[in-house]
DNA sequence: CAAATTGTTCGAACGTTCACGAACGGTCGT
DNA sequence: ACGACCGTTCGTGAACGTTCGAACAATTTG
C-alpha cells in the first residue's frame, strides 16, 4: 500500500497552484528547495502532526513532493525537474515571489525591533 | 464607494497563487492575457452572475485584476505590469502551464471526437 | 419617465479544507 | 519481546469556498 504519487502528466496546473497557495505548505517548499532529502519530522511548523499529514497529502497529490518510507521515517523530496519540465519557470517565480515574502517579513520584524529599541532605550544592547 | 484594489506591496503570493489556483479563475486570466480591457459580460462560463462576481473579487483583492466602471460595464484589466515587478516570472509560467493545458485539454477532444466518428461512421461528415 | 442592461450585494445551501486528539501500524534499539 | 519513535488514519468540528436566486443600484436606451 505505496502512497500514491501521480505521474507528470497527471499533474494539474491549478492542483499545483492550489497546494503552493498556502502558508504552512508554501514554507515547506521552501525548505525543501535545496533539493535534499527531509525527513518529514524535520518541517513541522508549529501545528499537530495529523495537520501536517494532511498537507504532505495535498502537495504529493498534487506532485509537487515526493514522499518515499525509509526505515521508519518518511522522506520528503521536490519533484523539481519533473515540475519544471512540465510547467517551465513555475516552482522559480513561485520560490523566488516566496523568498522575496520572507525577506520583506524578516525586514519589518528588523524595524519594529529597531523601534522598539528606540522607544526602549534601556533595552538597547551596548 | 470605489473598489478596493490593493497597492503592489500589499499583494501576497498566497492570495495569488489561491486566486490563480481554481479553473474559472485560470480561465478569466487566461482570457485577459491579451491586454486588453474587457467588460465582465464577455468572460463569463456557464455561471451565474453573482458566482462570476465573487470570482473578480477574488483575483481583484490578490492584486491580479483591476476592475474599473465604465459606464454601466466593468472593464477588467490584468495587471501584468504591478505582477511581474513584485513576482517576476510568475505571471508568464502560469499562463505558459494554463495555456499547455488547454492545448492538452483540446487535443484529448479532438481524440476522443475522432474516436466517436470512428465507432459511429453514420454521424460522420462526408 | 419607463424599460432594459450591467454588475453588485445579500442570504442560504452545499461541499471542501484545515485543524485537532486519539488510536493505530510499522520500524528501530535494547 | 518490549518500548520508544515516526508518521498515518480516523472521527470531529470550525472555517472557508463555491454556487445559486432574488433583490438592488447605476446607466443607457426607447
Amino acid at each position: 500500500m505505496a502512497l500514491f504519487h501521480p505521474t507528470p502528466e497527471q499533474f494539474a496546473i491549478e492542483n499545483v497552484l492550489t497546494a503552493l497557495g498556502n502558508p504552512t505548505r508554501l514554507a515547506v517548499v521552501r525548505d525543501l528547495s535545496d533539493d535534499g532529502e527531509h525527513p518529514c519530522g524535520s518541517l513541522v511548523r508549529g501545528v499537530a502532526k495529523s495537520t501536517m499529514t494532511h498537507h504532505w497529502r495535498v502537495l504529493r497529490e498534487a506532485g509537487v513532493i515526493r514522499q518515499d518510507p525509509s526505515g521508519r521515517e518518511v522522506m520528503l523530496t521536490l519533484r523539481r525537474k519533473e515540475l519544471d519540465a512540465r510547467f517551465p519557470g513555475l516552482l522559480d517565480a513561485v520560490l523566488l515571489a516566496a523568498a522575496e515574502a520572507a525577506d520583506a517579513c524578516a525586514e519589518a520584524q528588523a524595524a519594529a525591533a529597531a523601534e522598539t529599541a528606540a522607544v526602549l532605550p534601556v533595552a538597547a544592547p551596548a
